[in-house]
DNA sequence: AAACAATAGTTAAGCGCTTTACGGTTAGTA
DNA sequence: TACTAACCGTAAAGCGCTTAACTATTGTTT
């Protein structure tokens, strides 16, 4: 492996010099410079991070914790947008991403307490979804920096970014209430309590409540984000009397498995029973009916994450405000009006 | 921060005591141990990886390098797959996991190029798919320990893991032509060429050579492993004089898009037409009709992988031959027998 | 021509941890 | 009892890089 002392003793400098040169430090004549990066060159050198982190006191690593929820972040495809926009331009900007999926319950992970303890990173990147598994206080307590997608209970809920679940959701229902359906079966998650979740519900339960519907009359049934879950969710609230004219659906994965389970059952969607999800994953477009869904910009979510962030370690700012984006109805052909019985 | 030195202080010991303890050397009292223990607990003192990484040479990152061909990785299900294996792995064997995803060309990426030479990584996971892109060879020249999922053209291939590409695609060819199937209709992936399609292809052809078909004078259309391009690929290879009864598809995603594709043209799957696919994404049961596919373990593979390149790590092996992982034909509802005209 | 500023490069002190070499104890053995 | 061997703990060097502090040179200003 190349030094830096190698580097510097070839280009017939001090060590010292190659460091500037290599970090664009000024006061450095342009042959001295020149003499310097032909050594690099010749060398194939190139710095020892681990020494520089220890000299800089900075790793240039992000870490991102995801925890895990019901299944594998990876089976998420609206976790994956957020990571693959966090990806783009944590790699863009130079930094190395640094990737943890803990197991619940968080604080109790060796990996997590390892990773914000340790301060391997100069920054973290975390989903705060789950109120009984909150980690910025944690983190800010530790006097690292961080910030937060999804909804956290500091005093001052800075550093937080999230898309408009209450919202899309509201659009969502009142969507299905134009439409004419009064008899309306959600599809939650259970037990575990998510704050997004929760607010989508709480959109649902407004948008209602202004068309003259008691949410809390309607049958509830919940899934565990899963395909399958939402099939099984489906055949139980079928099972209600009466039977729903159309079903809100947290998630888009659930609404696939409560559009196969109609089918299955002998219903025709839309036309027996509306559906309308939730995420606008790629594939709603391309089943069959296409999803009606609220979309939400999940990988603009991950490149704001983690440009803010970058932008907070580079001090072109300190903290921000919390920032919302907004979630937006998608009209497709999983809902229709509902038929005069 | 707290570092070594104020935990020694408090306990009454130099700082090399304090190591010593932490990392299990043996010749420590157990009083003294003990009184290390207290004030690491009391001080709430955690290891500065960075230093750590410096003293000892080893960083214990794990960097994992998989390239972006037509998509992100976080929208290919078999990626991802394998990369929940890996994070799995390494982040229970206490390792840490750092991913990078280069555009092609793959060599002149500042990220790939930064991250193999500085050597911040005890040891790279590479998926290794394309032949113009093959990154095995320069990082075994820069002595970096490794591990290629895929097909590499390093002169032993050993520290090689993939699946059974060729015996997958064999049998699924040989299972349409067994149920009299002779105008078999190809949708593969273009113009880029990966190892793991090339073998796909390989299996169909020598298993249709089996049943006296000639694979060059089937129709071949190519996608780009997206939904719609499968979809696109399908309405081409429809206008073929015969039309085909039956299309070998080499990723189920695109499988997905052909399936949408000839439903909308009027054709009846399987009665019309029979598709298989291959890789047996989580959605492949769930469509309609439900895919013949040919599964492929990419969880375990990203286990193995990790496991082999930690123990490489970790002496416990040096280097090890090259891993096949079986595949398995999955029989759902996409194939049917062929009607006689 | 004196005073100062800007430029170019060096020295050396760390960053926080690991580890070798070594001194001092204590126990075991002949 | 003397000698070895196993224990326990420390001092100090060093991992490869950065960066203040410093010297020396050249250029600019009045």
């Amino acid at each position: 492996m190349t030094t830096l002392k190698q580097v510097a003793d070839r280009a017939g400098v001090s060590s010292a010099t190659v460091s500037k040169v290599l970090s664009n430090t000024p006061y450095v004549s342009a042959d001295t410079r020149a003499r310097v990066l032909k050594a690099v060159e010749e060398l194939g050198y190139v710095p020892n991070l681990a020494a520089r982190a220890l000299a800089r006191g900075r790793t240039y690593n992000i870490g991102v914790i995801f925890p895990l929820i019901y299944t594998s972040i990876f089976t998420d495809p609206q976790t994956l947008s957020i990571l693959e926009g966090v990806e783009t331009v944590i790699n863009e900007r130079g930094y190395n991403i640094l990737i943890t999926t803990p197991k619940m319950p968080v604080q109790q992970s060796d990996q997590y307490r390892r990773l914000v303890q340790s301060r391997y990173c100069d920054g973290l990147i975390l989903l705060e979804n789950l109120p009984d598994e909150l980690m910025s206080s944690f983190v800010a307590s530790h006097n690292y920096p961080f910030v937060a997608i999804g909804y956290q209970s500091l005093e001052d809920k800075s550093n937080t970014i999230r898309i408009d679940d209450y919202h899309g959701a509201y659009q969502a229902a009142k969507h299905l209430a134009d439409l004419g359906h009064r008899n309306i079966g959600i599809i939650a998650v259970g037990p575990v309590s998510m704050f997004s979740i929760s607010e989508r519900l709480r959109g649902y339960r407004d948008a209602l409540a202004s068309a003259g519907i008691d949410f809390d009359r309607l049958p509830v049934a919940c899934g565990s984000f899963s395909i399958e879950s939402g099939a099984q969710a489906l055949r139980q609230l079928l099972k209600a009397d009466p039977r729903p004219t159309a079903v809100l659906c947290v998630t888009d994965l659930m609404s696939l498995g409560a559009i196969n389970a109609a089918k299955s059952a002998g219903l025709n969607v839309p036309r027996d029973l509306s559906i309308v999800g939730f995420d606008d994953i790629p594939l709603a477009i391309h089943i069959d009916p296409p999803l009606t869904t609220v979309r939400q910009p999940s990988r603009q979510l991950g490149e704001t994450a983690a440009n803010l962030l970058l932008d907070i370690l580079e001090k072109k700012q300190t903290t921000f405000d919390p920032v919302v984006l907004p979630t937006q109805l998608i009209l497709r052909g999983s809902t229709a009006p509902v038929r005069s019985a």
